[in-house]
DNA sequence: GATGAATGAGGATTCATTCAT
DNA sequence: AATGAATGAATCCTCATTCAT
C-alpha cells in the first residue's frame, strides 16, 4: 500500500480484473451474455467462481465493464472520423485504421451483433450510451459533407446502417466464414483483401457516387 | 362438423406442429439455440412442455425442423437469381423480390446470424446443407457474368458475403435499428425505403461497376 | 366373435398380450421393475405404449402378470420335489430338470433377484403369493427326510437359501459372469458344466453329508 | 471452539462428502444405480441436490466413489486369502473374517449383486477394475493348493462362483429373507448361524472334498 | 483477494398414464 | 384393439449468486 499508488477503483487495481475482462469478452462475444457462464469465465482466469464477485458485482456488472472497456476506443475512433475531409485519401486511411482496430479485438464485433440480435435491456442501454450519439453525429457530419450529395437525405442513415453492417458483419460471421469458405478470415492475407475491398466500397459507395449523380438517377428520384 | 374431422383439443387453426414451430422459430431467432428455452416455446404454444415431444425428439430436431421450413423457401428463391440476366431491370426486380420474401418472415434473418455468430456444430450442418452449396454457386454465376468484370476474381467472395451482410445485417438487427433509429424497421414505410436503397446499392456496385471497368481500374485515381 | 371362442379374459384373448408379456419379462428381468419401462417393452412389441393399457391396467399389473405367467410352472416344479425319494439318483435327475427348466427361461431368475434385492412392496407380495410357501413346504419335506439328519434344523433353511443362492445366482449373475469369465454362462456347453457341478454340490452337501456324520462333527456340535 | 475448526453448516459429525456417500450406497444398493436418485440421496444428508454436485462431479462419479471406498477394502480382503495355509482352522478364520467384514457393510453386497444383473459399461468397469483381477487370483491360488484337487480344473471356477453366490446371496437377497423367513438376516444371532454354517459348507466342500477325494472319485457311486 | 460449500431457479428430457378418435 | 396428443411429476444437471472462512 506504501510503495504502488494503486487507483481507488477494483477494476484497476489489479491485473486479475483485466484477466477477469479479457476472458469475460471472449467469452461474451462467443455466446452472447445469456450463454456466456461465469463459470466458463472463471475458469478461463483459473480461479474460482465466486472470486469474480471480488472483482464485479455480478454477472450484469463484468458484461457493461466489458463493453465500456472494449468500445469505448473503437468508438472514440469511429467519431473521430467526423474530422475527415472525405477525400478518397483521408476515406482510405480512415478505413485502413477502422479494420485494422476492429482486427486487433476481433470479438467486440461479435459482442456488438449479439446485442443488436437479442433486443432487451442491455441493447437499450448500448444504444443510449454508445450508439445512437455516434450515429447522430455521424449523420451529422455525412450531411454536412457536400461528399455525399448524391445521396438522398433519408438514404443517409440506410447508408451508414450499411457500413455498420459491412465492417461488423466480416467480424461477426467469422466462424460462418471460416465454415463457407474455409479459410480463416483473420488471417493477415485475408485481413488485407478485405481492407482493400472495403476501401474500394467505400469508394464506390461515396467518393464515385458523388461522380456519377447526374447520369441516370431515375431510379430513387422518382419516389 | 362432417368437414372438419379435428380434435377439440387444438382450438386454434393451425396444426399443433405448425404452431410450434412458429413459436421455436421466434425463440431461436430472438435468443439463438443455446438461449431459448423449451419450456418457453411451449408456454408460447400454450402446451406443456412434455408435449412437444411427442411432436418433435428433442431441442435440436426442433431446431432443425425449423432451419428446413424456413430457410428452404428462401435458399431456393437465391439459388433461382443464378437464372438472372443481370440487367438492371432484373437485378432490381430480384432484390425485390428477395426482401420481401426475407420480410415475411424477419426472425430466419436473426436465425442464420446467430448460428453465424456462435460456430459450432449447427453452423457446420448449415453450412453443409444449406450455405456452401448456395454460395458456391452464386459465386460461379458471378464469375460466367461479363457484368462483374470490374472485380477481381478474388474480390468476388467478398462482394457475395457483403451482400449477405447487407442483406441479412438489415433485418439482424432490427432490434438495434429500432432503439438507434427509433422507428420500426419492419414497417411498410421502413421496408419500401430500404428496398429502394438497396437497389441503388446493388446497381452501384454491381451493374455501374461495371461501366467505370475501363476507367480508372482499381484505384482511386479517380478523385 | 362367432367363430373364435375366445376366453373371456384379455390376457388370453390375443396373441398380442402374450407378446406383450414376453417383452415385459424381459426388461424387468433386465432392469427390475423401476427400471424398465412402458415405452421400451411397447417399442419391443412394436406397439404404442398407449396400447399397453388395452391388454393390462397399468404397469404394475402388467408386472405382476409376467410373475404369474413366470413363476407358476418353475415354482409348481419346485413344490414337486417334495415327493423325492432322496435318492441320489432321485437328486441327480431333479437338479437336472429344474436346471433345465430354468435354462429355458433365463429372464426369470433374473427377475427374483431384483424383487430380492429390491424389496418393497412387490417382494411382500411375491413372498406371500410364492416364495413363503414353497419354501415352507421344501423345508417340511427336508425335515421329515432322513437324508439330512446330518444338518441342525435350524441350519435347514440356511441350506435351503443356500441352494436359492447357488441356483439363481449363476443365471442371475450372466451379464457379470460373461464380463469376468469371457464366456457365454448360457451356452449348451457351460449349462452342460454348470449341471454336473451342481449335482456333485448336492451331493457333498446332502447325500455325503449324511455319511460323514460321525466323522469330525467338532465344529457346530459343540454350539 | 479452538480445536474444531468446522463451519457450522456441518452439524453433523461426519465430513459432508464422506455423509454423502454413506448416503448413496444406501440408495444405489437398495435401487441399483439406475433406480436410485440424487435427489433422494440429497434428502438422506438433508442437502439441496445441487450441493451434490460440489463434492461429486455427477451420478457416475458419485457411484464410483462409493464402489471404491466401499470395495477396496473388502477385495483387499479377499485378495488376502490367497496366503491361507488351506488348513481347516484358517478356513474357518477367514471365512470368519469375511463375513464380519461384509456384515458391517451390508449394502456393498447388493451394490454388487446389482451391477452383475444391469451389465452394461459399470459392470464392465467393476469387472475390469475389481472382479476380474480378484477371480484371476483366487484361481491361481485354487489350482497351486493341493486342498482342492478332488475338483477338477474346470470346475474350480465354478466353485469359485458358488462361493460367491453364496456369501452375496446372503447379503444381497436380505430385503427377502426378511419376508420369507420373517426375520433380521443382520441381526447378531442370524449372523452367527450364517457364519457357522458357511464354515461347514466350505469345509464340505473344500476341505472334506479332498479327504474324499481317494474313495469313489467323481461320481455317486457312493449310494 | 480467494475459496469450498450451499442454494433456488431453471435447463432438457423421460415416464406412466389418460383420453378422444 | 390401436394410436396421437396431452400432461404432471420426476429425472440429472447447470446457473448465478451468497456466505463463512
Amino acid at each position: 500500500m506504501a510503495t504502488e499508488p494503486k487507483s481507488r477503483h477494483a477494476e484497476a487495481s489489479a491485473p486479475t480484473s483485466e484477466r477477469i475482462l479479457d476472458a469475460a469478452e471472449l467469452h461474451f462475444a462467443a455466446d452472447g451474455f445469456a450463454g456466456a457462464s461465469m463459470r466458463d469465465i472463471a475458469a478461463s482466469v483459473e480461479l474460482n467462481p465466486a472470486s469474480l464477485y471480488n472483482h464485479f458485482p455480478g454477472k450484469q456488472a463484468l458484461y457493461e465493464a466489458v463493453l465500456e472497456r472494449g468500445l469505448r476506443p473503437i468508438f472514440l475512433l469511429l467519431d473521430a472520423l467526423r474530422t475527415t475531409d472525405w477525400s478518397p485519401e483521408s476515406l482510405d486511411e480512415e478505413t485502413n485504421t477502422l479494420l485494422e482496430r476492429l482486427a486487433q479485438r476481433p470479438h467486440l464485433a461479435r459482442l456488438i451483433v449479439h446485442e443488436a440480435l437479442a433486443g432487451g435491456e442491455n441493447l437499450r442501454q448500448l444504444a443510449r450510451d454508445w450508439l445512437r450519439p455516434l450515429y447522430s453525429r455521424a449523420l451529422a457530419t455525412f450531411r454536412e459533407s457536400a461528399t455525399t450529395r448524391e445521396w438522398e437525405d433519408d438514404e443517409l442513415p440506410l447508408l451508414l446502417m450499411s457500413f455498420h453492417h459491412l465492417v461488423l458483419g466480416y467480424f461477426a460471421a467469422a466462424p460462418m466464414l471460416r465454415e463457407v469458405m474455409e479459410e480463416d478470415p483473420y488471417s493477415h492475407e485475408a485481413m488485407e483483401r478485405q481492407s482493400r475491398f472495403m476501401r474500394k466500397i467505400v469508394r464506390l459507395l461515396v467518393v464515385e457516387a458523388r461522380t456519377d449523380a447526374g447520369r441516370d438517377e431515375g431510379t430513387h428520384g422518382g419516389g
